[in-house]
DNA sequence: TTGCCGCCTTAACCTGGGTTAACCTCCGCC
DNA sequence: GGCGGAGGTTAACCCAGGTTAAGGCGGCAA
């Protein structure tokens, strides 16, 4: 097991016998990211994904008419990728940006696919893979219907503890669908309450 | 093909034989729903889903501190499900309600897993039913990022023509993320600018 | 040291949507 | 025919968050 970030992914989506964890792993490939670099950016193709091993990214979305939105952050342990725009094989819409000097571990799709030619299993992985995509969105789309803007805040720290203090206040207001300048006056609002 | 609806919906995820389909027709069974009768409520086992045959439907999540949100509707050819539950194998939090007479083709999830092991067509169905609902929750999470109430309104009629008519302005205001009152405005505000 | 830059905060002002409540209209039912 | 309820509209008022603009502050480079 040389990588056990990738098998902490993995493993829980089910059995994977030893000799296919060789094969995946002797697909992968370490690639060292640097604080700000990016693993993808807009127009490229979206024929790559990857493990993060070391360090935190962010997903951005950039739109035709130019707006940025934060869709997620990934740190260890997590898949990093254009998801949506590899299901459908068009070029990246997302920029995946580095926030600290990072390392991650890199699938070809392609690759990918081979492996799922070769085994079961990981049609399995592909499979709970997209489940679990699809349900961080809804519960993302629960919480705008639903949450206030404080809420979605408190939320975000309930759940993401371990980004404390590694991504910007910008970031994370763009996560929430709120300025930097709100967030800031959300935080101060919470600061006099309870003080 | 005794359910037209059932293929157009399954068909274009991948090839199924002749033979898979006579057994999926033979494991579905075909309801009435009255308008405002349930296909699903809060609290129900989430161990069944449908295709739409005829009517439409809306999904409605019910929160533990009583809110309502409306997470979607569903029209003919579309499927029915509280699919989150599903996938996690806990009772329904959410309302399926008919809001018009309706008939639907329904399936045990248990029956569905049988064929499953049958035959890998249906394992490929089910990856690519849980690949759509993903991009669909994308998409709209992209619209609460980006899009103010007005052009998500705008954006929700452009895709949902069939729709018209058929849903009631508080569910569409609900499903938007807005009061109905909000959209009542914001529908007189578009009725003043374009005269 | 100075000056700049990146990130955050604060304030002033504006706008969109929430809340409440009154009212309208259609429709079905007695 | 009258009544009541469901669904929609409108108005008044309030507040959260957007926008713009002016600093604050720590770090880094010249």
């Amino acid at each position: 097991m040389r990588f056990p970030k990738l098998y902490e992914q993995l493993a829980p989506l089910g059995p994977i016998p030893e000799s296919e964890w060789e094969r995946a792993e002797s697909l992968a490939r370490e690639q060292a990211v640097e604080r700000k670099a990016h693993f993808l950016r807009p127009g490229d193709a979206a024929d790559r994904f990857a493990v993060v091993l070391q360090g935190v990214f962010r997903l951005v979305r950039v739109s035709a008419r130019g707006g940025e939105t934060v869709k997620a952050f990934r740190a260890e342990g997590e898949l990093l990728g254009a998801y949506a725009e590899m299901l459908q094989r068009v070029a990246s819409m997302t920029s995946i940006e580095a926030l600290e000097p990072a390392r991650v571990l890199v699938f070809r799709t392609q690759d990918f696919q081979t492996l799922e030619e070769g085994h079961a299993c990981w049609v399995r992985v592909a499979r709970r893979v997209a489940e679990r995509h699809f349900l961080l969105k809804e519960k993302r789309e629960q919480e705008f219907l639903e949450l206030s803007a404080e809420e979605r805040l408190d939320t975000f720290w309930a759940e993401h503890p371990h980004l404390r203090g590694r991504v910007p206040q910008r970031d994370v207001a763009a996560y929430l669908g709120i300025t930097e300048v709100a967030l800031s006056r959300i935080m101060s609002r919470k600061r006099k309450r309870t003080e």
